[in-house]
DNA sequence: CCCAAATTTGGGACGGCTCCCAAGTGCCTT
DNA sequence: AAGGCACTTGGGAGCCGTCCCAAATTTGGG
């Protein structure tokens, strides 16, 4: 069924040399007679001889691989981190396997799991919603294989993290808000478990407080990050006795949807209602109005991620480090603010 | 620096019984005592053992992985693609090693040398734009790997391929534009290498003659999906001594584009000059005007791609087939026209 | 109670490659 | 002429599983 794979043995056989040497010569070893190199880059190069990953793999005990999970690649944020990691995956030779865990915690283990049996030398992580137990990534850590979490990271893990500069992104976001005359600033937040929602929290609030505004509870809204239960948040602040006059959204996906609904119930944007967003996602820029929104650095993080991962790999396990790299955020006006 | 990793060996060992019959408990062979099994299943467990994919890939030949390359994966098409195909893969047991070509050819040569140093059993592609030589892929033919080409395919090699009815969607899309009063109706199209423009473009010269319109050169131009180079073209037709009344993009960021630009000439869209993409982005519906768009099914389009590896996976080279899936699009009418 | 059959286990080759060690070749030095 | 050195090359173990074949053990029927 499968075809006889070319191995440095035919080139050996047919050279009448040894398979040592044509494993030298094709590693670049330097002791190997010039002429005999030749000829066997040529042969190989004739007979399109690959290597076989499998063997070194066994060797080696490494892959030269990395694995990438994330929870979702259907909107603009994931892949665009994905290219940065890429980047700088490849640029160290390292090859990248991508899965996406769905926001599923099932997917999530399993998708790891795979990426044990697949030998990756390390893992590039974004955690899912729902992941509160971390058992299936600590087996990483004993087995001394790295770890790097980005943007959703796992407080309890003493690993390399990549975040961005969340707190203060959303407490420039809502001062800016508070700058434009809004008082009742309600904020549409992810679940709790997430620390990137935590920190966007704790920067919502300390807006407030610094502008003596007071903590309306009736104002801060948790919820599952699934696109479609927006409506169900929306449509509560808009029936509240007294409306918010801005809502601040813990992502773009969630702004962009409110932005939307906002528009059909006829409500002026932003003179009515003004809305932001986090991450400024590609599509930001073209809706109407467009979305005002704190930009972070998404390909950043991921090649942020990739070299700490990737410093991580060269270190001895006893040498590990576990620095947090927070990059910065920037406050994007646009017309819906 | 590497922990050593369990073995079948270690576990071997600790129960003093042979490497062999660990195997066989371990893969499930029935000729293993009950309570042998069941101590070999209980320790591995415990010590947390990893079957070690490069023996087992060495023995069998097969990676249980197939590759998918794309061209990019910045817009929303490729990502959604992927889950598609992802999904089908891990149905039938396949774990998915992702790369982007970046529009590339060199990268998607690259790209493909890896896919193959990690011994894929199949490889799923949409080639670049600047592909037109082959060599790269003919050597999957030779090696006996399957390939299956989708959206953007090469006509040359007679392996399985996934599109849309191009043509078809093309006809329509541009009939439409004729319904609502267009007449000089102009086409923006790709490079004239991607049989997929070539095959829209078809579908535009049929609807113009159907229609007895007369197909002027003027309105017809191919430029290579550099996104910032769609400026150029929109100019010239803005310029033209008769101004098109309509343009039908090649695809959505294109169409999107068009659409940014021209709202910045103050012109009005549909009245002045209507706008028609391609595939239906998540993005185009968001956007203001909306798009009116030839709907594609994407993840449709994955799923398929995937089932068709798999089933030429299956089969023995020489029942090799080399069935061409041509997938339903629809139009769907929105605001810009 | 013995032998054949069935069940369970062990031994070892194999897959493709790397790398250590030893051996072969050629040439210079004394 | 013989020893020594540098340069090349070959041989073989080992990486970790799988699987075939043979050996060991148990079972059961006559």
């Amino acid at each position: 069924m499968k075809k006889h794979q070319t191995t440095i043995f035919d080139i050996a056989k047919e050279l009448g040399i040894s398979k040592s040497t044509v494993s030298r010569a094709l590693t670049g070893h330097p002791s190997v007679h010039k002429q005999t190199r030749e000829k066997v880059l040529q042969l190989a190069n004739d007979l399109e001889y690959q290597r076989n990953m499998f063997s070194i793999g066994l060797m080696r005990k490494a892959s030269n691989t990395v694995g990438i999970i994330v929870p979702e690649f259907s909107r603009s944020f994931f892949p665009q981190l994905i290219i940065g990691a890429q980047e700088k995956a490849k640029e160290a030779g390292y090859n990248l396997i991508i899965s996406q865990s769905d926001e599923s915690y099932e997917t999530e283990v399993s998708n790891v799991k795979v990426m044990l049996a697949h030998q990756v030398d390390g893992l590039l992580i974004s955690i899912t919603r729902e992941t509160n137990n971390f058992e299936h990534l600590k087996i990483f850590q004993r087995k001394g294989i790295p770890i790097v979490f980005f943007n959703r990271v796992c407080d309890e893990m003493i690993v390399p993290k990549v975040i961005v500069e969340d707190q203060e992104g959303a407490f420039t976001a809502v001062e800016h808000l508070i700058s434009r005359g809004k008082r009742r600033i309600a904020h549409l937040s992810g679940p709790e478990s997430l620390s990137i929602c935590k920190r966007r929290k704790a920067g919502y609030m300390a807006a407030l407080k610094k502008h003596q505004i007071s903590f309306d509870e009736d104002l801060l809204v948790h919820y599952d990050l699934t696109i479609n239960k927006v409506k169900i948040y929306v449509n509560y602040f808009l029936n509240l006795k007294e409306r918010p006059d801005a809502i601040f959204c813990i992502n773009d996906p969630t702004a962009i949807e409110a932005i939307r609904l906002i528009k059909e119930t006829g409500l002026r944007i932003p003179e009515d209602i003004a809305i932001i967003g986090f991450s400024n996602d590609f599509v930001s820029s073209l809706i109407e109005p467009s979305l005002t929104t704190v930009e972070q650095p998404i390909k950043e993080m991921g090649r942020t991620a990739a070299q700490l991962l990737i410093d991580q790999i060269a270190r001895d396990v006893a040498d590990w480090k576990a620095p947090t790299v927070v990059l910065k955020t920037q406050l994007i006006v646009r017309n819906s603010s």
